[in-house]
DNA sequence: TATTAATCCTATCAATTTAGTAGGGATTAC
DNA sequence: GTAATCCCTACTAAATTGATAGGATTAATA
């Protein structure tokens, strides 16, 4: 299941990737436009800000903003900090590997083998999707 | 994260796969050799079982096999029984799909928008993937 | 028929994760 | 200086996961 703060934080950046202007966007605005609780949706972009998706500004008239343009913020990184490694088992992670204390081989492990496959075509999406892609209203 | 249940399923059906005999397999022997806590390997079994992935044996000399060829037992199947709905969110999930509380337009929403190419890439694979691929010693 | 070896079934449990709340500190525009 | 805003930490309830425990049922065989 995809969490709650992916799905929140995916909103949030397409919410932000649409409002035209380019004045920061208050949280308030998000959390009430999308039905998000305002203060989990905090921490969300608070986390997005860190990982340097999106930058912000404090005090009044303050929010947050892309930090680059929609059409290169690619789906991989935005699901690699909101959702963590994009591979489901450790032993086929491009970016957390960690090698199985069973399994002696993995090119003989059916799970290895079936779990490389989905992986593989999770993340062409991913590559191949940006936040312009998920904002357009086409 | 892939749990520990579809983990465990996939290398127990391998393991049946693979052993060439089509006489029933017991729990025991694949528990320990895949280094799975036996009970909890029952309980798994038993769920492949009442899905009608696998036939049992009861009593001396019982255990578990395959109801269909390796080529013809498809991950998509597999994956639903054990992992539960392949979908990462109920709205755009096909056996189990759920219209989200927030969102009055499915069409606008983009988290729908990615999960629906996640899913379609994602059956893709469980469709054109079965046991007797996973379980090949190529 | 008694024994043994299996599956089958239910209940329980500890650890972890998730989703959210609470309270306030720091910063900036006006 | 005050209001609005981001920033940070700590806490908590509920659900899920990954088991474990104990035994009931069934079937082969000596």
């Amino acid at each position: 299941m995809l969490s709650k703060k992916t799905k929140y934080g995916l909103k949030a950046l397409t919410f932000i990737a649409r409002s035209e202007d380019d004045m920061p966007v208050q949280v308030g605005k998000i959390a009430k436009s999308e039905q998000i609780p305002q203060k989990f949706l905090e921490g969300i972009l608070l986390t997005l800000r860190k990982a340097g998706i999106l930058g912000s500004k404090k005090g009044k008239h303050g929010g947050y903003y892309l930090r680059s343009e929609p059409s290169e913020i690619k789906m991989t990184d935005v699901m690699r900090v909101l959702e963590g490694p994009i591979a489901m088992v450790p032993c086929v992670s491009l970016n957390y590997y960690e090698k199985c204390d069973d399994c002696p081989d993995e090119t003989l492990c059916s799970v290895h083998r079936l779990m490389v496959e989905v992986r593989d075509s999770t993340l062409n999406v991913f590559r191949n999707t940006t936040l312009a892609d998920l904002s357009s209203v086409d």
